[in-house]
DNA sequence: TGGAAACTACGTAAAACTACTTAGGACCCT
DNA sequence: AGGGTCCTAAGTAGTTTTACGTAGTTTCCA
């Protein structure tokens, strides 16, 4: 029988092993392994493997965008995100920049070889906690995935000045508006983000990269 | 030759799996392994290893108390922390806590039974990078401002449920002390880590990973 | 066992932010 | 030309957080 070739990529040397561990009693054969986004793409240029197992958060790049540009160039490379982040908005951008399943870390041997069983079947593969997220999401309407709500640029440059620690009177300083306008803006932002207090606003700025 | 024994907390079921392949090939006996803090502990009531491999961050059980408490009660344990995080200020606390060791998780396996045969040898075993950390916080005088600064272990808390989205009366409300306290603690925290509001105070949490 | 640190709590006043509404002018797209 | 979105701004009235000071009790540990 013609083996399953793994490809893995992640920052953390003792999850990789993990993850060698995990498949080595099966049919599948792990033809590299690394840890930052740049070997990752050095091995592909050798070797694509039928799956690839993609950590999100490397050192130097960005999962979501590596997903996309490997999805791109090796198009039957079969793309599995293994990371920590349960959060919906993570699982659409990877699905929809080209991963064909989403694994979290805690993930446990016949999850993960079920998934990669799957994958190569052509079909999704979702952790069934996201899973779960997910559909709580659509039947419960609970907060929208994040990205989907858009900011203006505006409300993005204020969002990210609200970041950098300045008050409402500060931002109106700098940007030659008056305090009521900030406040207006960073009203329309909490409520575009559905958003409690101030802690929620830091926190977006975060997932969205102004910090 | 007798085995030295092992005992593995990590709430990611393919880091245990890593440390186990790491430690497969010499002379380790791995007794048990576990992913929460309440296991481990009854699992140590069963069994004391000679090392502990401790993750600092689990669900249920803050690391570095945990670590203090299993040291007191079970002397004899050699705990080895391991985490992500190389911030001079956790290894400080889990040292002062009765830590031997110090990995991070992008540890490869020569350190790792290095550390662990060091700490067997009564000695203290810090990870490389941690150690630079360590001199560069002393022979360049690094910023103490946010590291070095000890928060209390309720301030901590109070920290974390800032960080959480909870209003100063929500606080209250769960630690089941007057609004006041809560401000008063906040208005602490504040000071100690010279924060100019409460965007400071979130990013702070983010450093301590307390988010 | 004595002292330091931590945790608790209150008073008072000012500053900052939130909530909800309305509204004019600018700009873009069809 | 009309409709939509965006940026601007203000009114009015609340709530929440900050600032600074004081101080009693508990806990820890040297």
């Amino acid at each position: 029988m013609i083996p399953i070739t793994i490809g893995i990529a992640d920052d953390h040397l003792l999850v990789i092993q993990g993850i060698r561990a995990m498949l080595s009693k099966s049919n599948f054969e792990i033809v590299f392994s690394t840890n930052n986004g740049k070997g990752l793409l050095e091995n592909l240029y050798e070797i694509q493997p039928d799956v690839l197992l993609l950590d999100i958060q490397m050192p130097d790049m960005n999962g979501i965008d590596l997903c996309r540009e490997i999805s791109r160039n090796y198009p039957d490379v079969k793309i599995i995100a293994l990371t920590n982040m349960d959060e919906s908005h993570y699982v659409k951008q990877m699905i929809r920049n080209g991963a064909h399943g989403y694994l979290l870390k805690n993930t446990d041997q016949t999850t993960m070889i079920e998934a990669i069983e799957e994958v190569m079947m052509g079909n999704q593969y979702l952790d069934r906690q996201v899973q779960q997220s997910l559909m709580d999401e659509v039947l419960l309407g609970k907060r929208r995935s994040v990205q989907q709500v858009m900011l203006t640029k505006r409300e993005t440059e204020i969002l990210a000045l609200i970041a950098a620690e300045y008050s409402n009177n500060e931002i109106a300083e700098q940007l030659f508006i008056s305090l009521r306008t900030v406040e207006t803006h960073r009203l329309n932002i909490s409520h575009k983000l559905n958003a409690k207090n101030l802690v929620s606003l830091v926190k977006e700025a975060y997932k969205r990269g102004l910090i």
